[in-house]
DNA sequence: GAGCCCATGTAATAAGTTACATGATTGT
DNA sequence: ACAATCATGTAACTTATTACATGGGCTC
């Protein structure tokens, strides 16, 4: 139930089209959520029928343009003062690393220094985001560089992490 | 596909039970990967189904042992081999505090306040594995090592950038 | 014999991905 | 006229969660 509620910040921001809402989850959201073509639209249809979402208006080429209603605020509200679990992390990549004592050392140390790589095309990535976004002071600016920060330091520590794990690879056996 | 590899990674390290499993993927792949009790058995009964892994004995209670096969490891060696793009981020986490606007400034303060102390929490559980596990010099030990490395400076960072994000929130609107 | 852990499995549901399918509008 | 972009939707499949269901074995 997050992609819901993915949904209903978006439009509490600012109301838009299911096509307008995927460019946000690949720009502004791209750091923290992602959605699908198909499973966005699927989700809106479901919120629509819920009453949390309506269409405003129509335009051309069946676009719908949706926007939040007073219940889906109430809902979305309700969604961030709830209790939260940190959900157990689940990375791909991690597991890949701790697996890599399967391979050869050399196939190894070229795994971390793809992941560093990655690591610093995603900072560029977030650097161009920050620079690109007009921050005004309004709220959803203030909380969106909170989380482009959290990037931008997450990317930061993979980047270090990595140099020395290459090391602690090299050093240990050669 | 991917918990099919962790389990075809943890009974490369160590043959084990269903039971076993879960265990590990609770302790020193918490970190990592997690995985419900109901998926592990039936990812067990298919992996078992197409010769990655096998059955070697029997114990009290329908106990069953499984160990990797030679299919099995050759497949976990071109996975780990195969060409991979770092996944979509997805965080529950983030998405709120994309979304903390919508509630009252006090609300959000003590939501990245709670924050702070689950990374907290995370860190000194990293800590205690660190202390309880035996680290050898094997494979699996120089990588677990490396793995839990990066748990522990990604909860440093998190809780880094809490106590800078809660003074952000406070300036920006008291 | 009571309680705790060991141990496995199934069913129903939810969430997410990939592929398929279609077509209008705008700018050049 | 052509290409790019806008725009929505469905179907099949895979992955993951929650709840249900059962029972053996060990220790005190």
């Amino acid at each position: 139930m997050t992609l819901r509620h993915a949904v209903l910040g978006l439009l509490a921001e600012a109301p838009g089209s299911g096509y307008d809402l995927l460019k946000r989850f690949e720009t502004a959201m791209a750091n923290v959520w992602s959605a699908t073509q198909s499973q966005l639209y699927g989700e809106l249809g479901k919120l629509e029928k819920s009453g949390l979402i309506e269409v405003v208006s129509e335009g051309p080429r069946g676009r719908k343009e949706y926007a939040i209603t007073g219940e889906g605020r109430a809902e979305l509200r309700a969604w961030l003062l709830e209790p939260w679990a940190p959900p157990s992390p689940r990375s791909e990549t991690l597991l890949r690393i701790y697996f890599l004592g399967e391979v050869a050392p050399v196939q190894a140390r070229e795994y971390v220094r793809r992941y560093a790589e990655s690591a610093d095309e995603l900072a560029g990535h977030l650097a161009s985001i920050d620079e690109s976004v007009d921050w005004d002071d309004s709220d959803s600016a203030v909380f969106g560089r909170l989380v482009l920060e959290w990037g931008k330091r997450h990317a930061a520590m993979e980047r270090e992490w990595a140099d020395w794990a290459v090391e602690r690879i090299r050093t240990a056996r050669g």
